[in-house]
DNA sequence: TATGAATGAGAATTCATTCAT
DNA sequence: CATGAATGAATTCTCATTCAT
């Protein structure tokens, strides 16, 4: 009792740590040895909960699979409204901000992991079926008006400013992260692809949250 | 003589090679004796030319700096069309391609050399100004109709889009890279940014290319 | 009770199955995690019944020793056959071949662990002894004539050509193993050691058998 | 200059003392720190040099190859003597002991590495071919009689027996090593499987150096 | 300019063994 | 008897970088 671990307890501290420091430094530049010390656990012990790096980093992953997975889950049985994407969008970004270290070294990781190629590129394929299921339910609603092609193509960029936002915001400098604040912004950044498809009075909204969050 | 290279030789075969493999495999996965194998040099001439990696990476990047930097001037003088934005485009992703290695580990290199965290927040600074005024451009010009906050949003995500397409592409999965035709299809996900602001001719003009680029 | 361990049951399974994967894989390729894995036990718990991996070892050495010690018993109050030998072979390869680990890292076993290498001495020792009396009973029969000389030394031969035909036939390449046929050549190839003392007789019936067996 | 290497001096060095201590403690019990530690270089150096710990053991067994070979031609041109016997299984006896680490780990190390698997396969074929031809040329020559399928076993025996004297030797314990004499025993034993084939005179000559050596 | 041998601090991983419960 | 988490020294191998020539 105090200080000895209970079953499983040091196997979800070496994920817990993990990932606070994958996503503090970026996955490439924490070494197995880091995360031992930093628990002030043996290299030994944890190679017993986890047979190698890859397979702490795989196992994150799966917690964010499942994560993410149940934050783009559409509206069944109505049509979609704006404030549904909102909380989608919310949802979603906050998932993403926990698990940042997957995104941070996204090109390097999936690059590298067949598994983890796979799947994100999975989690992609959802993502962007399901905000053209959105895109479409707002098309039938008559709150926006867009061609299919238009729905397509702005589909996709919805995913891909999502999926980028953070490094983006990272890499444009200014200050490094200060979180919530630039995730708010990552949010309405996505709405504004969709602004200029609204109704006149869905856009007017939209424009005059715009001029709290661009920066 | 014969052999005995000409001032300067050695010293941009390296950076030739250090560009062709970053771009290859990654920089992150390409070793200094790597580059010294391929250009059958000694790693001790390598660094008798460059300080260290890193030095490599920085003497690319400023070759990179001034590359886009020429891409992304705006026409002077006049109002943009949207013959204009495709050309910069064009000239934009074909610079971004060769030197697409940045782009892979964006965050990664960034974070991890001041010099380069700066330089890059100034391109990207740049190029949003610089899509800004070609929006503003545009407007003035009565082709698009769009406020002012939405053109400072929809700058934001054009320079987003660009700068992580091939990133995106080469992480939604499917084929690896074919090179040009991806590049063109980056290139219209960024003008379906603007079509909905676009007068109808316009607009349906980009619906009509659609059908060939989206996939 | 029900699923409670009887006195000294899984003490033997240990042994057990630490002898299979010891045959199997080779001693040094085995380690302790592997056998509790195996096992469906404890590691700490394979320690609770063996000191170390060598007390492993050598309990299962001792009991080949036993066994390998019976089988190399001289027929008592008459001379020996030809029969007697060919009996005699058969149990000491089969039991060999049981315990096959040991001689395929024997000089490293040995070599590490005093007890054991004292503990083969002897049994080398004891073996050769045998060979000896048998090589000499053979001779006061008639059955075969050869010096004390060449008794000496063929008794020698023939101990060594046992204790490394399995590894011989492992080496040699070919198929790797497929049990009983190697080991009845095995036993043939030590024949063919004594063969040229017999008498014309026996002789030629080994000569018969060779054109079965020799590879 | 002085204590600086010259070109493939450190290369050959790695080599020799490598050699040197895997005959001595046996390859799986030096490890790669090991040698650099001895060699008063570091580590990467050793690493400059070789790829791995198998790429020097590869090394040294080719060395042992070309060596081999030279000491298992058979004379050509004219019929075998026993004298050329001596000379051969000298010279090879030398050879092992020169390389005795291959030996004293042979189903390990030929079973961990194809290579050598394959070529050491090679060797004990190419030298049971040699024995069978010079046992078939002392037939012609009348030194001997057999018959072909004696001819056959007792070549193998005449493999196994050399191939294994050496750890035969240090398994039976007594003295660990003391070289040069123990190699001559082994050579006699070798003779002493040939002896009963042969005529009177050369087989009471054999009788009397056993008297000598066998132990 | 150029060579290429050398460095050394780590990186990931293994494994016999211990020990509190 | 049994568990299973924990240890820690050791092992192989890497790579940016230095330096005498």
């Amino acid at each position: 009792m105090g200080t000895k671990a209970t079953a499983g307890k040091t196997r979800e501290r070496i994920l817990d740590v993990s990932l606070a420091m994958f996503n503090d430094r970026g996955e490439p530049n924490v070494t197995t040895n880091h995360i031992a010390d930093e628990l002030e656990i043996s290299p030994g012990n944890l190679y017993y909960h986890f047979r190698n790096k890859d397979d702490i980093v795989e196992h994150l992953f799966a917690r964010y699979e499942n994560s993410i997975d149940l934050a783009i889950v559409p509206p069944i049985d109505r049509l979609p409204t704006l404030e549904d994407i909102w909380m989608q969008l919310h949802k979603a970004f906050e998932t993403m901000w926990e698990y940042r270290f997957i995104y941070r070294d996204l090109v390097d990781i999936t690059s590298r992991n067949r598994k983890l190629r796979m799947h994100f590129a999975r989690i992609i394929k959802r993502a962007t079926a399901n905000a053209n299921e959105v895109l479409k339910g707002l098309t039938t609603a008559e709150i926006m008006r867009a061609s299919r092609a238009e729905i397509e193509a702005t589909a996709t960029n919805i995913i891909l400013v999502a999926t980028f936002w953070m490094s983006f915001n990272s890499v444009r400098g200014g200050q490094l992260e200060k979180g919530s604040e630039d995730l708010t912004q990552g949010i309405f950044q996505v709405m504004m692809i969709i602004a200029p498809y609204l109704r006149d009075a869905e856009r007017l909204h939209l424009n005059n949250l715009a001029l709290t969050y661009v920066r």
